[in-house]
DNA sequence: GTCTATAAATGGATAGAC
DNA sequence: GTCTATCCATTTATAGAC
């Protein structure tokens, strides 16, 4: 065992500084964007001192990569890429719903408000959260509906815009009053019934062709 | 005419030190979130001195209200509230349209992005921004939507629901995309093939009850 | 590695002359 | 109203002791 698996292993018990630093960015940066949030801040609250945080990062921007990095692997998009099997109507609800309950999290609306207000600055910021988190949900909806296409001899000419259109059906009437904070997160109920209904929508359409 | 008139109708011609300072701040702002932006770079590229920005606005929150105001005004929803006659495929196609040319106009991405970055800081912003752009699309959606499904006899339990499933289904396959600065502002026949697929999902469905 | 103390720069906001 | 010059708080980042 070498010294760094030692420490790997150690580091559930007790914290290093290291993930001390950066869990407390991750905290901040999820409250405010990155301008907002100061490395004294950051130290503050990691419960070190500022030369400490630089010690471990180079500077604001290289401790911001590593903390997006991280969160956008902790949220990595819906987890049901084993499920697939059973009635299309099933399939498509089991996904609707876990892409929902993703972007119900606050947590996970925080992270797009932060991720969508850096992109500017950080261009590359844009295109990590997309490839972990909706452009991963795009791929296996579009895999998954071309599988059905072929099963069901239905007509599906661009899976990926298919996938998009899915997407924004069931994501449309919550995503944008929620990242604009006009309104509460849903109920259970209100989710399964857009759930469904956007389902039996593009199920129906898919049939009718 | 009073002098105030008489000040508006020189405006046009010679802005007042006012009006460049509000377009230097909406240039800017469009450009970053607000904290990016400082007093200092908006006085420079209005050509005043920082003195005289805060002579005009009483601090760095109020002219930002003031420029966030002029933008929601300025890109007021889809045009679209009278021409609401003729077959559904048609006025659906017009209204998506619309909504979808509005989206992919570079400076309303920025704007959607500004406020989303404000909301946390400003929450009022998310409420105007809300009110002047996507809720009014919606009321107006939503209205067509009742008066439709009461002529040719549908069933439109939500119009609501409705109206913001239409909305994300056509923009689904752009704005997130856009908003992440992961793929460029889409050519037109793209955005006809999107919405001719989006307006012939969504009527099917209502026809098919 | 970790701390205290501080440097160097920039931010919002104001005073005072004109 | 408008400008120049400045105040004061805060920020990123570093130096030097331990």
């Amino acid at each position: 065992m070498t010294a760094q698996n030692a420490q790997t292993e150690i580091a559930a018990a007790s914290p290093s500084k290291q993930e001390l630093i950066v869990s407390a960015a991750c905290k901040l940066f999820l409250t405010a964007s990155y301008d907002v949030i100061s490395m004294d801040a950051i130290a503050a609250e990691a419960g070190v001192s500022k030369a400490t945080v630089y010690s471990h990062f180079q500077n604001k921007e290289a401790l911001f990569a590593g903390v997006m990095h991280k969160m956008c692997e902790e949220s990595s998009g819906p987890q049901v890429s084993d499920d697939l099997a059973g009635p299309p109507e099933a399939v498509l609800r089991t996904i609707g719903l876990a892409i929902t309950h993703k972007l119900m999290e606050p947590e996970i609306i925080s992270l797009f408000r932060t991720v969508i207000a850096g992109v500017t600055q950080f261009p590359e910021l844009g295109r990590t959260y997309w490839q972990e988190g909706p452009g991963r949900a795009r791929e296996l909806l579009a895999t998954y509906l071309t599988d059905l296409a072929q099963q069901e001899e239905l007509a599906m000419p661009d899976p990926h815009l298919a996938a998009m259109q899915f997407i924004g059906l069931i994501s449309g009437p919550f995503l944008l009053p929620l990242l604009l904070g006009v309104r509460d997160a849903p109920t259970q109920s209100e989710v399964d019934r857009a759930v469904d209904s956007a389902v039996a929508i593009f199920l129906a359409n898919l049939r009718l062709k």
